[in-house]
DNA sequence: GTCTATATCACGATAGAC
DNA sequence: GTCTATCGTGATATAGAC
């Protein structure tokens, strides 16, 4: 009924297949989310028999938390360097966009299947979301109000100005599609992503520098 | 093979059962996106026979599109209102905020749906993307423009200034999952998107009050 | 117009040969 | 470990009685 637990000593093939399963199914699932996707095209995607996908990963949810896991492990680790007390909060908050932007850019799938999940509940990342994610949240807020003490930055709300340097830099990897139209081109060049990063930089400025 | 056509004289049931449809078939869609919902589901949500509802819309993906497309009807009508000359700056952006937050608040599903749609690749919106949505653009971006030209706002790129107030105020419906894990509360409250109000219009002031 | 009962098919999962 | 062939489930869509 469970997926067949891992040997101790990983096999040749098992480790190149892996990776490869998880890149195809990160693709694939962001195209369509979990429950638009077929394991059929996962497989066709990685060039191996479903069956073996299935022989890895036990079921087709089984291979989605995998990928969500490995997607999550890497989702804040900009964060955790760039929104430190180390830099100063415009310094900050501009590499921590800059890095937020560089990974809308080159590997929106991520993004995408994060924002599927979200919409379809969260049921799957409901324990990152009260754990790790929480607790993550807790330390941007403590550096925030440090620099508020300071006189560094404006009185916002910690939280909501999070969720605002999420929103902004994530839209960039989610709405791709209606941007790329509205821009007149066929997909977001360099200069789509540049002009972006200096809109969010002219919003920020109001908080990063309130007593310019 | 395709749905009946609507009769010249619209009969009772047809109309009262329709608007009902619909209303089911956002929220179910709005939960788990056009490939996550069950014809089912949408027939148990209305109360009516699942075969009655493929009686009136043919096929699911007709239901679908059908769905959309009164939905986007409504979309643009607070830009249309607030994002106009009439206003000061400031004042439009922040009755558009207001709007589009409570469109967020009062009808998440709406906003989910076209989420989902988008993520999807939005083929079944292109038409509206390309049609009427570029050309909603191309007038915000002229107005926008209008009061640059006038120094009453600060030069950012307007169609990424627009993007931006689209994905502050769309995080309020689509995120909201996330949000109210990382504010320790089952869903969001008024004083929660009062709070995000407060901290979009924070970060817009650097933009639409440029001599202050 | 309405609804039941069913044809049809696609997909996830598995059995079992190699 | 790998892969083919297939089973069972559950979904869309439709036929046809009322």
């Amino acid at each position: 009924m469970k997926a067949l637990k891992v040997s101790a000593r990983p096999g040749l093939p098992r480790r190149n297949n892996i990776p490869q399963i998880l890149n195809a199914a990160e693709k694939v699932f962001s195209a369509r989310g979990l429950a638009g996707s077929r394991v059929d095209d996962i497989a066709r995607a990685c060039e191996l028999p479903k069956a073996n996908i299935l022989y890895y990963f036990g079921t087709k949810e089984d291979l989605y938390r995998a990928t969500l896991e490995r997607l999550l492990m890497h989702w804040l680790d900009d964060a955790d360097h760039w929104l430190s007390a180390d830099h100063a909060p415009m310094d900050a908050v501009e590499g921590y966009v800059r890095s937020k932007m560089e990974f809308s850019r080159y590997r929106p799938e991520a993004s995408r299947i994060f924002a599927y999940e979200l919409l379809s509940g969260g049921e799957h990342v409901k324990k990152f979301l009260v754990g790790t994610l929480r607790e993550h949240v807790t330390r941007r807020t403590e550096i925030f109000l440090h620099w508020q003490r300071q006189g560094l930055m404006a009185e916002v709300d910690p939280v909501h100005f999070l969720f605002s340097l999420w929103s902004l830099t994530q839209a960039y990897a989610d709405m791709q599609v209606q941007m790329a139209v509205v821009l007149g081109t066929p997909r977001l060049k360099e200069k789509d992503f540049e002009a972006g990063v200096r809109t969010i930089m002219k919003l920020v400025s109001s908080v990063c520098l309130p007593g310019k």
